[in-house]
RNA sequence: CGGGAUGUAGCGUAGCCCGGUUAUCGCGCCUGGUUUGGGACCAGGAGGUCGCAAGUUCGAAUCUUGCCAUCCCGACCA
């Protein structure tokens, strides 16, 4: 019919891009690499951002916003995160358009309208932010400063993918002060604790905690901590990064603070950020061939109601039936949608909630109220039952928590088959082009050695997990020493 | 940004090689009616700058050039 989807097994790329625009969580736009959030894609990302902005909330921080634009001045302060970022930067340099003379009903920019100096879009806000913290801290007492925002940000990527890559997205970005290294340590850790804690009991979505190797850092970053997921495609997703950024920013920003001594010490940062990538880790870890799969606790919509008409008369029979169970599951705190619309016919509703991922799909005609019994179907096994309108809702709310914990197991199976070792280099190649997935391996801590397995096999170090077991073995390429092994996989 | 492919109505497509009436078909959409337990049926109807811009030609969806967009593969990246 007319919202055939791709299968994973025919084209995978293909199939998450039908499930995206198909599944009407977002559409391609007029502007290059940007796409359009549709409202059941970003009804997703509002329940997403909600949860994690209590988490938040309840370790201590608070929001603000700081601006959009960076003067490029203040963006090149901290050498290494201009220079990480400068490649992919949108840059503002004219305030005006004016009527083309040559052209009419045409714009052209008035290159009297020059600015002085010119406007970066924030690929990210260290250094706005950082020369806003210059004037709020002079003293230890100032610290720590525990601030979130939510925004978007630019950066002008060579090849996007809807959700996965963009080149501008929306996502929140903590950045915080400490007076001391251990406690932005601590903060860093914590709050990758916090993207685990929402991922995995959110999104269902299994990750591995770890610290990235000094080639995958972020620009600007003493040490960048982050989950990592696995996709159905055997590839890793990097789901949120948490970074310790030492005294770097300070440093360049000049921020430092009187301590308890009566001493200038320069103040300790951290920052951290998930994005509206993470939807694509959702789609891609859950989603099967007949559409989407949403965890029931963010799902956009938990419970869809479908009756089944037989005649005008039994239409008021049912309404009124929905109509109990409705305020039921409301009372409950469950999101329900009756669609009683009457230009699809119920099969064609089936197949377009089981599209949209909707977890519990209730189904009722005369023949089941006079049963006092509705037909339930749950998204994640595709099954269906007869289950009693007694109790109904109660039964649903437990059904959505266990559908939240099936497809989670589900996902971690996959991941934990999914992570293997390889003692030679041999093995390495073979598992990565025959099994894809996390490949255990050791490796000598040189840079240039992940280098060279990156050009060769186009695989690198995601992560070395934390609380990674010690043990000694030889470095898969060069054959040098190595006390742990750290992991391998190609990625999004 | 480099290599490859594609672009015809909201979606999927035929026509293009070999230029020539009013651009094909299906789905969707609108109106009316009958229906409703896995993507309904009948009747009538609307919808097109053939991706965009130049060029060749009496004439371009069709030929040429440039540009744009999307997808795949690379490089880069969350």
């Amino acid at each position: 019919m007319s919202k055939e989807l791709t299968s994973r097994a025919t084209d995978y790329s293909q199939w998450y891009n039908d499930l995206v625009i198909k599944g009407e969580l977002a559409d391609y736009s007029a502007v290059r690499g940007c796409m359009v959030i549709k409202p059941y894609g970003y009804a997703l990302w509002e329940n997403m951002r909600d949860q994690l902005d209590k988490m938040f909330k309840e370790t201590g921080h608070v929001n603000a916003y700081f601006p959009l634009f960076v003067p490029k001045s203040l963006f090149e302060a901290e050498e290494k995160n201009a220079e990480g970022f400068a490649k992919e930067c949108a840059v503002v340099t004219h305030y005006r358009l004016k009527n083309d003379p040559n052209n009419k009903g045409k714009l052209i920019v008035d290159p009297e309208a020059k600015l002085e100096e010119e406007l970066v879009i924030r690929p990210t806000s260290e250094a706005i932010i950082w020369n806003t913290y210059k004037s709020w801290i002079q003293s230890y007492r100032d610290l720590p400063i525990l601030v979130n925002q939510w925004a978007n940000v630019v950066r002008w990527e060579m090849r996007t993918r809807l959700f996965l890559r963009t080149a501008e997205f929306l996502w929140q970005e903590g950045h915080t002060a400490h007076a001391t290294k251990e406690e932005a340590i601590e903060e860093t850790k914590k709050m990758l604790e916090v993207y685990a804690t929402f991922v995995e009991e959110y999104m269902a979505v299994p990750v591995i905690k770890g610290v990235k190797t000094a080639n995958e850092r972020f620009a600007g970053a003493e040490d960048t901590y982050c989950i990592e997921a696995l996709m159905q495609d055997g590839k890793a997703l990097q789901a949120g990064t948490s970074h310790f950024l030492g005294q770097n920013f300070a440093k360049a920003f000049d921020v430092q603070f009187l301590n308890k001594e009566n001493k200038q010490e320069y103040v300790w940062a951290t920052s951290w950020g998930v994005s509206t990538r993470l939807i694509g880790a959702l789609i891609m870890a859950h989603s099967d061939d007949q559409g989407l799969i949403m965890p029931p606790r963010i799902a956009p919509l938990q419970v869809v109601i479908v009756p089944i008409y037989k005649g005008e008369e039994s239409k008021p029979v049912i309404d009124e039936k929905v109509s109990t169970l409705v305020k039921d599951l409301k009372a409950l705190g469950i999101s329900v949608k009756y669609d009683n619309s009457e230009n699809a016919r119920p099969g064609w509703k089936f197949a377009e909630y089981e599209l949209k991922g909707v977890p519990v799909r209730v189904a009722l005609g005369l023949r089941d109220i006079e049963n006092n019994v509705v037909e339930l179907a749950r998204r994640d096994t595709k099954e269906k039952s007869s289950v009693s309108i007694d109790g109904l809702a109660t039964y649903i709310k437990n059904l959505l928590e266990e559908i939240q914990q099936n497809i989670f197991n589900r996902a971690l199976a996959f991941r934990n088959e999914n992570i293997r070792e390889a003692n030679t280099w041999d093995e390495f190649v073979d598992l990565l082009d025959n099994k894809a997935g996390f490949v255990a391996a050791h490796w000598d801590g040189n840079p240039e050695t992940e280098e060279k397995i990156k050009e060769q096999t186009k695989a690198t170090i995601r992560c070395i997990p934390l609380d990674n077991k010690q043990e000694s073995g030889k470095c898969i390429l060069t054959g040098n020493p190595s006390s742990q092994r750290v992991l391998f996989a190609r990625a999004y």
